[in-house]
RNA sequence: GCUCGGGUGGCGAAAUCGGCAGACGCAAGGGACUUAAAAUCCCUCGAGGGCAACCUCAUAUCGGUUCAAGUCCGAUCCCGAGCACCA
């Protein structure tokens, strides 16, 4: 009776809770408390599912599974996120349709994941490129041009001589992916979201929610909100520069101005400028420049000197020279920077490069580096070489400085924010189409919402044009309509959504996901939301979080959701990487198929390795020895059933291990850390090893505290012992805190913060009770030495200070 | 470059509030069972020293705070993720 079948047990269990739903679905209406368990829901990709998906989706399997023992009515659903340029792109190389890749891709990952043994409530799956579905989006994205969200504005796009506009991914260090030409950035007019108008909102929302603190300092950095001064800077040509500054200290040192070559003002101050030719060059090369190579490089701080104009410094009047720089961003701000190098080490550079003058403000060593904000904030550096400001510590300089710029008229107060519109259209086929008619009377003309879904025309040809219009252009019956509002002749917008759509609301379908007259009912969405726990990438925890953040609160407005926040915590997780420590990718051959491994050691076996391998938040590679190790494990568990005694109650030298154990887990669901758990329950096999028997409370008990992480196996052993209910009806058992420690404890010993030895005292006893044990037990330690400080920590230490 | 993580034995890792560093496993070595192997069971297992009791060193590096630091503070090095059209 060593192993067990696991084929057997889990095709029997599996086929069991496909047949009887009640085991996974959540009750529409039940005496319990909701508790809604979300994990991102996956594009379904050829590649198939691999490990690194099992991983994700185990950990919060098994903690739905824990507030199901827990008597939860809990939530847990599964679908695909199926539009995007990868199905696209799948299908193009493929030559088939994108909708047969997806449909294809879905099956293989439905199948691949029902094998694992999850608690899903599969009768809730969804996939965003069904016309059911897309139908919301769609209707969601008209609720939002409506009030006023969506507009249509420049943005900059990849351009490719050949093939037309790029997405980031097809670039290649600034070249075409697939020609190898040189690419540009190039202006275009885009539908675009006014996220902006929500950026306080978005930061202050944090408040509301539980994620842990790095998530939402990575939501408050990449708004980026700052308070600073917008201030006038003019020139010899009568143009004002506005600049925005958050260190306005530091303006008496402000030598030259930086202008980004794309911002508004640049095109004026080129008309004045004598060497035009340079600068236009100049502008042309920047344009070769993604933001993110403009931004990263920190040895060359390209720039290009505007001459024939120059500005003034307003507080100094001392003339100063203009540069175009293109480390300077056109979109953010007012595009125009002070440039003070002896306090910021970018301009510092620059000045060094440029042969600029360094002009010190504030104290410190500018030898070698500028003297920055984070090291002059700290309420020592003061102001020098600032008129009558000089001498002031730095903090009240910069009211002082402020207030004056105000008071002069130069400068006004401004808040910032690093976050942009979101750009929310893509010439592509593969997304939803945009429900907007452009008519030559009415201009822009929603469709009705009775005509929705606006649906994706089937054709033969969607490949990417090389003219940067959508490929939906091409195809005129579908794009010629009539105006819904006038009736004359009218074209249909024909760029598609981002991958980000369907994904911003996707939580809300599962609640009701056949809901033909409403993306959810009233009803469903007052008893689930927000999202308790939601489980995803560390690659999304800045922007799909903050997209589906948005629009929860832009629904929020329009009265269509019952609160403002989507989810309460979050929790992210790593990569498992190949056994070789390298990103598992098809082309290196270090792809693990879960398949391979359950036919190997079996879907329980699985589940407890990928927890054990390691934190669910960690990235690490792939073990299959933990698999196997978990394997031996349960072989052990399974030939338990050859040691079964009568009793009705947890035999006494085993209440220590089965509650340590039990709060372990417990302790380890509220903080998402199962790795530990799995070692508990390890630990406490091995007491109940050392006691020779286990009896049927005993087995019952174990058997709960195995069932989330193991279903499969603990459900066949459950009935095989007869235990009267079914084991996903039972209770997961609470600890009691009374038999967590004996009554004697081993505390340890140190003397002068050295660690010597332990010595057994009463549970909780004091300090000199503690004393007396010590002479009693190690009187050699303190012999002949005085005692001239003891530090007690009840239970915790005993710590001599001994000459 | 900017933002966010991380660095602990031969390996994966644990250490909840600053209180016995290495739980739980893997690998390895020794033993039992076996004709033999596999499986299983038992023992050892951070490094160095010592016959032993024990001692010294050890959580990327350097410095600090503290009776006590993997944990807190400062500096440095290295690795991973994201940086707006992949989602």
């Amino acid at each position: 009776m060593k192993e067990y079948d696991s084929k057997a047990i889990e095709a029997k269990w599996q086929a069991e809770w496909e047949k009887n739903g009640r085991f996974n679905t959540a009750d529409k209406v039940s005496g319990k408390e909701n508790a809604y368990v979300l994990v991102e829901f996956p594009y379904p990709s050829g590649k198939g599912l691999h490990c690194g998906h099992v991983f994700a989706y185990t950990t919060p399997d098994i903690f739905a599974r824990i507030l199901r023992l827990k008597g939860k009515n809990v939530l847990f659903p599964f679908g695909v996120d199926a539009f995007g340029l990868e199905a696209e792109r799948t299908a193009i190389r493929e030559q088939k349709l994108p909708q047969e890749i997806v449909a294809r891709n879905t099956a293989t990952f439905y199948e691949q994941i029902k094998r694992v043994g999850y608690g899903i409530d599969w009768s809730r799956a969804i996939n965003s490129s069904d016309e059911g579905y897309y139908k919301w989006t769609q209707w969601l994205f008209l609720q939002f041009y409506k009030m006023g969200q969506i507009y249509s504005g420049d943005t900059q796009v990849n351009w490719c001589p050949n093939c037309g506009i790029l997405a980031n991914e097809e670039l290649e260090n600034g070249t075409c992916c697939q020609c190898h030409a040189e690419t540009t950035q190039k202006t275009r007019k885009q539908w675009c979201f006014k996220m902006t108008s929500y950026a306080d909102r978005l930061i202050d929302g944090l408040k509301e929610t539980k994620y842990a603190p790095h998530v939402k300092l990575s939501q408050e950095n990449y708004i980026g909100r700052s308070y600073g001064l917008d201030v006038d800077f003019a020139t010899s040509v009568g143009e004002k520069i506005r600049v925005y500054t958050t260190c306005p200290e530091t303006i008496y040192g402000a030598t030259f101005l930086v202008v980004a070559p794309d911002a508004p003002i640049a095109p004026k101050l080129l008309k004045y400028a004598t060497n035009k030719d340079e600068l236009n060059e100049y502008i042309k090369k920047s344009k070769s420049k993604t933001e993110f190579e403009r931004t990263s490089d920190p040895k060359n701080k390209s720039g290009c000197e505007v001459k024939g104009l120059t500005a003034k410094n307003p507080l100094t009047n001392a003339e100063i020279k203009i540069y175009l720089g293109d480390f300077v961003l056109g979109n953010y701000a007012n595009g125009c920077v002070m440039a003070v190098p002896a306090h910021d080490q970018r301009d510092f550079e620059f000045a060094k490069q440029h042969n600029i003058k360094i002009l010190q403000v504030i104290s410190g060593d500018i030898s070698a580096r500028a003297v920055e904000k984070a090291e002059y904030l700290d309420g020592q550096h003061t102001v020098m070489n600032s008129a009558e400001f000089d001498g002031q510590v730095v903090e009240s300089a910069k009211v002082g400085i402020s207030q004056k710029l105000i008071d002069l008229g130069i400068a006004t107060k401004k808040v910032n924010y690093k976050m942009h519109d979101w750009v929310f259209a893509r010439q592509r086929y593969w997304g939803e189409p945009i429900p907007l008619v452009h008519c030559p009377k009415c201009e822009i003309v929603p469709v009705p919402e009775s005509e929705l879904p606006l649906t994706l025309p089937k054709v033969s040809s969607y490949e990417p044009t090389k003219d940067g219009e959508s490929p939906l252009a091409e195809i005129s019956d579908w794009v010629n309509c009539k105006c819904p509002k006038c009736g004359a002749a009218a074209k249909r917008e024909t760029d598609t959504m981002p991958g980000w759509a369907g994904s911003s609301w996707y939580f809300m379908r599962y609640l009701d996901p056949k809901n033909e007259t409403a993306f959810a009912s009233a009803e469903s969405l007052a008893a689930w939301l927000p999202v308790g726990w939601y489980f995803g990438g560390n690659e999304h925890t800045t922007r799909h979080l903050l997209y589906s953040r948005y629009w929860q609160k832009m629904l929020f407005d329009l009265k269509l959701v019952p609160v403002d926040e989507p989810y309460l915590y979050r929790y992210s997780h790593g990569i498992i990487l190949g056994e070789n420590g390298v990103k598992m990718s098809k082309s290196l051959g270090n792809v693990v198929d879960p398949r391979e491994i359950i036919e190997k050691y079996g879907a329980d076996a699985l589940r407890l390795g990928l927890v054990f391998m390691g934190d669910y938040g960690d990235t690490f590679p792939w073990s299959e020895t933990a698999v196997s190790a978990c394997r031996k494990f349960l072989n052990k568990v399974w030939a338990l059933q050859e040691k079964v005694i009568e009793g009705n109650e947890i035999r006494e030298n085993l209440l220590t291990p089965f509650h340590t154990a039990i709060k372990k887990i417990t302790f380890d669901a509220e903080n998402i850390k199962f790795n530990t758990s799995v070692a508990a329950l390890m630990s406490l096999y091995n007491e109940i090893k050392a006691a020779g028997s286990i009896n049927r409370k005993e087995l019952e008990t174990y058997l709960i505290l195995l069932n989330p992480f193991a279903p499969h196996i603990t459900e066949e052993i459950w009935e095989a012992q007869k235990f009267t209910t079914r084991l996903a009806d039972a209770r997961f058992p609470e600890y009691n805190e009374t038999y967590l420690f004996s009554a004697i404890v081993d505390l340890p010993v140190q003397v002068n913060g050295k660690m010597k030895k332990t010595i057994s005292v009463a549970k909780d006893c004091d300090e000199a009770e503690a004393l007396s044990a010590l002479r009693a037990q190690m009187p050699e330690l303190l012999a002949d030495k005085e005692i001239k400080k003891v530090i007690f920590v009840k239970n915790k230490i005993l710590n001599l200070i001994i000459n």
